[in-house]
DNA sequence: AATACGGGGGG
DNA sequence: CCCCCAGTATT
């Protein structure tokens, strides 16, 4: 296999591939039972997360909304606390709205054509070939990350894989090595091999299946590949989070103002140059706010930005929530589980038990 | 074409 | 601790 030619249809790569892939895949729920709507879950929430991280979220969702149409009938509200955690909450907006999209549009069954897959909200490129080679075998070559890391590397091309004209190409390549009626198993083992050996940092070589046929194993530079832009350097946020408590509950605020984590609930907070928690507390509620201990601090990363994250108690005077839509008091055990909160909101809850 | 949206894992 | 990863929507 070392001689062949890498061209758009190599044979020897996709039987070493496929046969590697039988052999050696995960056993994932949603592999066991691929029907369009588990795998357009599963998909959704796979965009920029690891596999270990989606297989509990993805059985508790399966578990409260087993169907579309349980999902359509949903509040946002109840799909982002299932979402709680996972992050990139625009995605759960977005299979929310996808969901009534398939009920109104396409009679509750996702779609079989690509072009239709692509109208329905949070659906891409990349999505859109997945769920329809996996759930229902049509030849769409998926170009995801690990793709574009497999595909690179083999052909030792230092083209950037963000620019569209790379993507048009490398998927040319992925489609024309697809053997017939094999797209889901195809598709699936690229990622695969992309997700377990062919990975970013020391990736396991000699246990790959195309080894042979990879350039830049032969070359033993696969690191190098693929060749990406600089990444947006970090910049640091100072917050404070004012933790005011009344017996079991505590005061909690849905976020409006901030930049991310947009209609999340979760502790006030606020920028100390901006005059800290207490000050903001002060004014929003109308009543006297004294600052108590201030709690270690919680570092979070948001995207570009690096959180460091300052708990401080708060005692305040009487005061009341009504007619204040975006303060509530709520227990600990609400969060994630009543409410939707994000990751950041559960470590400082964390840090009062 | 460039930018922003979360979060966790590995060294 | 720092560095790594990466689809979609928006502009």
């Amino acid at each position: 296999m070392g001689t062949e030619v890498i061209s758009a249809s190599n044979s020897g790569i996709s039987r070493a591939l496929l046969e590697w892939y039988e052999a050696n895949h995960r056993d994932l729920p949603w592999r066991r039972n691929p029907e369009p709507y588990r795998v357009w879950i599963s998909e959704i929430m796979l965009q920029q997360t690891r596999v270990e991280t989606v297989i509990p979220y993805f059985e508790r969702f399966l578990d409260r909304f087993p169907t579309l149409s349980d999902l359509a009938a949903a509040s946002e509200d109840e799909v982002l606390t299932l979402w709680s955690g996972l992050g990139y909450y625009r995605r759960a907006r977005s299979l929310l709205a996808g969901a009534k999209t398939v009920i109104e549009h396409h009679d509750g069954v996702f779609p079989r054509n690509y072009e239709a897959a692509l109208e329905i909200p949070g659906v891409g490129p990349y999505t859109a070939a997945a769920i329809l080679s996996v759930a229902y075998g049509e030849p769409w070559p998926v170009l995801d990350g690990n793709v574009e890391r497999v595909l690179t590397r083999i052909l030792r091309l230092a083209d950037n894989p963000r620019k569209a004209a790379t993507k048009k190409y490398l998927k040319e390549i992925a489609g024309g090595w697809m053997p017939r009626g094999k797209a889901s198993s195809f598709n699936q083992a690229m990622m695969e091999l992309g997700a377990l050996i062919c990975v970013p940092v020391s990736p396991s070589c000699a246990a790959c299946p195309v080894h042979d046929a990879c350039a830049a194993a032969e070359h033993g530079d696969p690191e190098n590949f693929p060749k990406l832009p600089p990444r947006r350097k970090t910049v640091a946020v100072e917050l404070e989070a004012g933790i005011i408590r009344r017996g079991k509950r505590y005061l909690l605020e849905r976020n409006e103002d901030l930049d991310y984590l947009e209609g999340l609930w979760g502790f006030p907070l606020a920028r100390p140059d901006s005059g800290g928690i207490a000050f903001r507390l002060r004014k929003k509620l109308a009543t006297s706010i004294e600052e108590g201990a201030e709690l270690k601090a919680i570092r979070h990363s948001i995207t570009f930005r690096r959180l460091t994250l300052r708990p401080r108690i708060l005692e305040a005077g009487s005061f009341s929530t009504r007619g204040k839509p975006s303060f509530r008091w709520g227990r600990a055990e609400e969060l994630g589980n009543v409410l939707p909160v994000s990751s950041l909101c559960l470590k400082i809850a964390d840090r009062l038990s």
